[in-house]
DNA sequence: GCCTGGAGCGC
DNA sequence: AGGCGCTCCAGGC
């Protein structure tokens, strides 16, 4: 679809061919040119021609009264909304004047911010709406230039052939947009928000139904407010809209102790009251602090948490007031009370956990009042007070459609102050996105994009135009970046969106951009968000509090939760998630751009690109209705769901929990009140936040019988062992008293409960999520289902699965709010001993445990006969289940053949049948090849080896094969035959690279910081990568000799091919050859042309430096009374045996109709395993005259 | 040779 | 702003 943006013959109504690109482009030009329309305030669409060419007063704002029509036809058109006429003349009359186009496209950007620049006093003007109005106004001028005849014709005679890369958002556009109808227009009706949408309960009381979606506070100003935003419908669509809750007061528990104190200090003998504990507050804290209004009452409550001495069941005299006035300290305590709980506890989650809001819903808010003087950017606006008038909505209809936007940035790096500035911004929108339907059929439904023209540079002649018509894009062009700013922000507010994405967007685009707006000292700045606010919220954390009101997405974060990835930039992710191509911009090529149209055009899609991407990912990881799901089944917020972190999601599910069933929760601590805690022993929780070092012991690993097996292995795992056990044993605060536990001995006596004991809160919300879990899979087994349906059950089950999962995690987590690691430790303790008793149980059926890591078991099978294999299999899973109530061990795979190498670290062919056939896939656990941190030359050479043992073939071809290959390789390297690329190492940054200690010895550190003095973002987190190149001196360290892929290329430098071929491919098929017998480590050095010698393996020529060739030399051993190597055929099962003769035998099997040869691989197995028999015998004999000599 | 950081895996 | 267990590489002594 080729279209111009609107030219003027399109205008025309009843003209000829109105096609859709021309409806399609008016509404959009309507869509800005409405702007202006004012939420809750006015309902008069104050745009006008006439506003703008009678008078640039920043005055003429939407109380002027100037009710203009737009100047666009609206479709479709409700009948509720007034009818108005287009008026065409007016602005044809422009078109015809404006001729200069060419020079208009410049001029226009200084106008336009001289137009900012009037209205600068305005800042401080109340109702900030004056400024989008200028702002819009000259949005106005712009669609006006942008339709002159010129154009129009230039349009027609442009012919879009070059596309900017097959995944250009304008390719998406095309596809997606060509067949459509019509958008749905809703959001340009004009909906009348003067009054509150009120529905009437039972009692005829009022009350709204809203759908919230976020929820903000600000402690510090405004204790005791909590404002909540969302959706509500109206007239048959949804607008924004925002809920203060205020007078959300203090709750306070006082725990009156058993005796009354002396003014002392001593105890007394004098029972307490609720009535002293009344008292003492009222005398005491109250009057200090003028607490003149406050109710209390006496309550019962329990508690089951770290704090010692504090009884299960207790009253305490529940104290409420104003959050205006102070709380009293965490710790403190009076003469009539010992202790006193719900002092830091936030409004906010008063509110979410008062009410019980898990998660979006619709919620009831009783009695509404309208606002006097808004305070949000919604469209409807009230106020409501205390906890008691917010309830979630008795029916729960489906969530409302969300307006989603997708947002990309560009900066430049101003020379002069050698910061960044906002060059370029885009965005594509949906506005009918669904957090719990389907995905939505079309990525987007309508972009934008803003670029200003850079300080000593131009704007290319006539890149609207060119991005018009090939594109079919409406670009701005503004002069400076605070008119960029401002056209964003006004765009921002009309489209409302509920939810902004974007790659980086938390963790640094929004602290650009507040950086930016502040700077430019940007009016209306907080439109960002939906809270209307004159200061910007300082210190860390700004996503959360700068948008407020909009969920904020950010795909990086996202990604970093849900998958695994080598890195997780755009890059990256968009090859490995989505198949596709993208290339950075570098800072240079942004400034270069500005050479020609066509880079400058090629620039800004490269920016529409990267929004379409975020989009693509988020859809394609399924984040947000993710999130939305884990957030439902948490009780948390979307919002910091979105911001990741599992810790908080854990504390919200069992503070609902615990406090509907009339437990006091424990309190969160600050960080003031973390010194004051020290009352036990100097070290405890102190030494648990350090890393490193762990705070209690974990699962087991069963030491690997290492070597290459060609028999079948059999793979069983405990289903969510951890999530099992907390159930199976009933682990829960309630059940094991673990407040008095303190050293590691104590914890190492703790025991589960016995059976009497009632489940409890823990294991009763496990079950609760692994019961609806498979109410979920159940669902999933409908075969009518549609693929969209199956994808949210899918989504769900996942997200019960997660939860359940992090629930112990968070049990050892030091900061937890619910931090237990008695609990921890016993979780694991259990853990380690199912897994002895696992092992013990599969020894004593005869079998031959190779292996085992915390929840898993492998057996080697000693057959290749699938069905034997299963049936064992089968077997051992029936005799472990019958152990357990609740515990479930399952065949997770049976494996064709494996190469064990270490703990932790194995390859193997799985096999499984799938519509009668048998499916192999490999599964690598823990190798070289899958790290990172090796680069890609090493990890190609890895999966070749890897691949040539696994295909089991005969030794001798093997070592053939390999040492082809690795000369090869060499030839390869050396000729410089390789690919920069291949030589690229990752490593990933934890902190800022100053703040290591010993940078010098860390490649990726010091590249890191050479990147930082280019100006490129670099941040925790981050991948880095580097090639280790020659300079000078090879003797110097190689992490000095670090550079980052770009500067090689630029500098020109020289790979360091030897140490590659040393330390990276070397290393890695060392390793993978290590069990193989004749692939020894000098044999690889020396194919690689290393210097063998240092690789000999220890025990060589005892003597020195002699050549330790003599592999071939025969070593004497004693021939009679060596036992023979017994062997079983894997084909015919017959026990052959193999005596020594000091001559060469071929492994034949002499079975009767079985002539099988055996491998070498088999016999070499079978040998291995002899040996630690014998081995073992030898200790066994040696112990045991040992233990008689004593 | 032993020990300590750091990375990055597995579960 | 879940846990611990286990290789590996570098450096410093």
């Amino acid at each position: 679809m080729v279209m111009g943006m609107g030219g003027a013959k399109k205008k025309t109504k009843g003209g000829g061919t109105g096609s859709e690109g021309s409806v399609k482009n008016d509404l959009v030009l309507n869509n800005i040119l409405s702007q202006i329309s004012v939420p809750s305030t006015t309902k008069a669409s104050p745009s006008s021609k006439k506003s703008k060419t009678l008078s640039f007063s920043p005055r003429t704002g939407p109380k002027g009264g100037v009710s203009a029509p737009p100047t666009r036809p609206v479709l479709p058109r409700p009948v509720t909304t007034p009818t108005v006429k287009v008026e065409m003349p007016l602005r044809k009359e422009r078109v015809v004047k404006e001729e200069e186009e060419e020079v208009s496209t410049f001029d226009f950007g200084s106008v336009h911010d001289e137009d900012m620049m009037t209205t600068d006093y305005l800042v401080d003007v109340p109702d900030g709406l004056t400024q989008e109005f200028e702002v819009d106004e000259s949005i106005n001028e712009e669609d006006d230039k942008e339709n002159t005849v010129e154009q129009a014709k230039e349009r027609r005679e442009t012919v879009p052939v070059e596309a900017v890369s097959v995944t250009g958002w304008e390719t998406v556009k095309e596809e997606e947009f060509s067949s459509e109808t019509t958008p749905n227009r809703k959001e340009d009706l004009n909906i009348d928000t003067s009054s509150l949408p009120l529905q009437e309960d039972a009692d005829g009381n009022p009350f709204i139904r809203f759908y919230w979606l976020d929820a903000y506070e600000d402690l510090y100003r405004q204790p005791g407010v909590v404002y909540l935003f969302g959706k509500i419908p109206i007239q048959g669509t949804h607008v924004s809209c925002c809920v203060v809750v205020q007078n959300i007061e203090r709750c306070l528990y006082f725990l009156p102790r058993e005796k009354l104190l002396s003014k002392s200090g001593k105890p007394t003998d004098e029972d307490v009251s609720m009535k002293d504990v009344y008292v003492e507050f009222n005398e005491s804290f109250a009057e200090k602090h003028r607490i003149m209004k406050f109710a209390s009452k006496s309550v019962d409550r329990k508690y089951a948490f770290h704090l010692p001495d504090i009884p299960r069941d207790s009253k305490y005299l529940e104290v409420r007031y104003s959050a205006r006035h102070p709380a009293p300290p965490p710790t403190s305590s009076g003469l009539s009370y010992s202790c006193v709980f719900g002092t830091n506890t936030t409004s906010l989650e008063r509110l979410i956990i008062g009410c019980g809001l898990k998660g979006p819903c619709w919620i009831d808010v009783k009695l509404p009042s309208p606002s006097t003087n808004s305070v949000s950017w919604c469209k409807i606006e009230c106020i409501t007070d205390g906890l008691t008038s917010v309830g979630v909505a008795s029916e729960q209809a489906p969530p409302p459609p969300l307006t989603i936007l997708s947002l990309s940035i560009k900066t430049l790096i101003n020379m002069h102050t050698k910061t960044k500035e906002i060059l370029c911004v885009s965005a594509l929108v949906h506005k009918d996105f669904s957090l719990d339907g389907a995905p939505p059929t079309k990525l987007f439904e309508s972009d934008l994009c803003c670029i200003r023209t850079p300080p000593d540079r131009h704007m290319p002649l006539k890149v609207q135009e060119r991005m018009a018509s090939e594109k079919n894009l409406k670009l701005e062009v503004t002069s400076s970046e605070r008119s960029l700013l401002s056209f964003f922000l006004a765009r921002l507010a009309k489209i409302d969106p509920d939810i902004i994405i974007g790659h980086n967007l938390a963790s640094q685009w929004l602290e650009t951009l507040q950086h930016r707006m502040f700077t430019c000292k940007v009016p209306v700045w907080s439109r960002i968000g939906r809270l209307r606010r004159a200061t910007m919220p300082k210190g860390k954390g700004i996503s959360s509090s700068l948008c407020c009101g909009r969920l904020v997405c950010d795909v990086k974060l996202s990604a970093k939760e849900l998958i695994r990835s080598r890195s997780y930039d755009l890059t990256e992710l968009a090859s490995s998630i989505l198949q596709l191509n993208y290339q950075p911009m570098e800072n240079e090529d942004i400034l270069a751009a500005f050479g020609s149209i066509e880079r400058v055009c090629h620039l800004i899609a490269h920016t529409m690109d990267e929004a379409l991407l975020s989009l693509r990912l988020t859809r394609e990881l399924s984040v947000l209705p993710l999130a939305y799901q884990i957030t439902r089944i948490a009780g948390n917020t979307l919002s910091r769901t979105l911001l990741g972190g599992r810790s908080e999601r854990n504390e919200y599910l069992l503070l609902h929990a615990f406090t509907q069933q009339g437990y006091l929760p424990p309190d969160k601590l600050d960080s003031a009140s973390k010194h004051h805690h020290g009352n036990e022993e100097e070290e405890e929780s102190a030494p648990a936040s350090k890393r490193g070092k762990s705070s209690y012991v974990g699962g087991l690993v069963l030491d690997p019988k290492t070597g290459f097996y060609d028999r079948l292995i059999l793979l069983l795992d405990f289903n969510s062992l951890y999530p099992s056990i907390i159930q199976e044993y009933n682990i829960c605060f309630t059940t094991i008293d673990h407040a008095h536990c303190n050293s590691d001995e104590d914890i190492g006596l703790l025991e589960p409960p016995g059976d009497s004991v009632p489940q409890g809160i823990l294991p009763s919300q496990i079950r609760v999520l692994v019961e609806r879990r498979r109410q979920v899979k159940r669902l999933m087994k409908d075969p009518g289902l549609s693929p969209e349906t199956l994808q949210q059950y899918d989504i769900r089950q996942k997200a019960l699965k997660l939860t359940a999962n992090s629930m112990y995690g968070c049990l050892g987590f030091s900061h937890s709010r619910f931090f237990a690691k008695p609990l921890a430790a016993v979780v694991t303790r259990k853990g380690r001993q199912i897994l002895e008793q696992t092992r013990d149980l599969a020894t004593k059926l005869g079998l031959d445990v190779i292996y085992g890591d915390t929840d898993s078991i492998m057996i080697d099978s000693g057959t290749k006969d699938l069905e034997v294999a299963e049936s064992l299999a089968k077997k051992v899973k029936t005799e472990v289940n019958k152990l357990y109530r609740l515990l479930e061990i399952d065949v997770d795979g049976i494996f064709k053949c494996m190469l064990l190498l270490k703990k932790k670290k194995y390859a193997a062919v799985s096999i499984h049948s799938q519509n009668g056939k048998l499916i192999e896939k490999r599964e690598l656990k823990g190798l070289d090849i899958v790290r990172r941190d090796w680069c890609d030359l090493a990890k190609r050479a890895g999966h070749y080896i890897l691949d040539k043992i696994l295909a089991g073939h005969n030794i001798d071809e093997l070592i053939e094969e390999i040492q082809t290959f690795l000369r090869q390789l060499r030839e390869d390297v050396l000729n410089s035959k390789v690919d920069l690329r291949e030589f690229v190492i990752t490593k990933g940054l934890t902190k800022m690279p100053k703040d290591y200690p010993d940078k010098k010895s860390l490649p990726h550190v010091q590249v890191a910081m050479r990147m930082l003095s280019r100006q490129q973002y670099v941040q925790p987190g981050d991948v880095i990568p580097y090639v280790v190149c020659l300079m000078g001196d090879d003797n110097v360290s190689p992490s000095l000799r670090a550079y980052h892929p770009m500067e090689v290329t630029q500098q020109q430098l020289q790979v360091d091919h030897k140490y590659y071929l040393q330390h990276q491919v070397h290393a890695v098929v060392g390793r993978l050859c290590e069990p193989i017998e004749g692939l020894d480590s000098a044999h690889l050095a020396e194919w690689l042309g290393l210097d063998p010698s240092s690789y000999v393996q220890r025990g060589g020529g005892g003597g020195g430096g002699r050549g330790d060739e003599e592999e071939e030399a025969d070593v004497v051993l004693p021939q009679e009374k060596s036992d023979p190597l017994c062997v079983s055929c894997p084909t015919c099962d017959k026990t052959i045996s193999f005596h020594y003769t000091g001559k060469k035998v071929s492994f034949v099997c002499g079975g009767r109709d079985c002539h099988n040869s055996l491998s070498r691989f088999y016999m070499m197995a079978a040998l291995g395993k002899a040996l630690r028999y014998y081995i073992s015998l030898y200790y066994q004999v040696r112990m045991r005259t040992y233990l008689r000599v004593l």
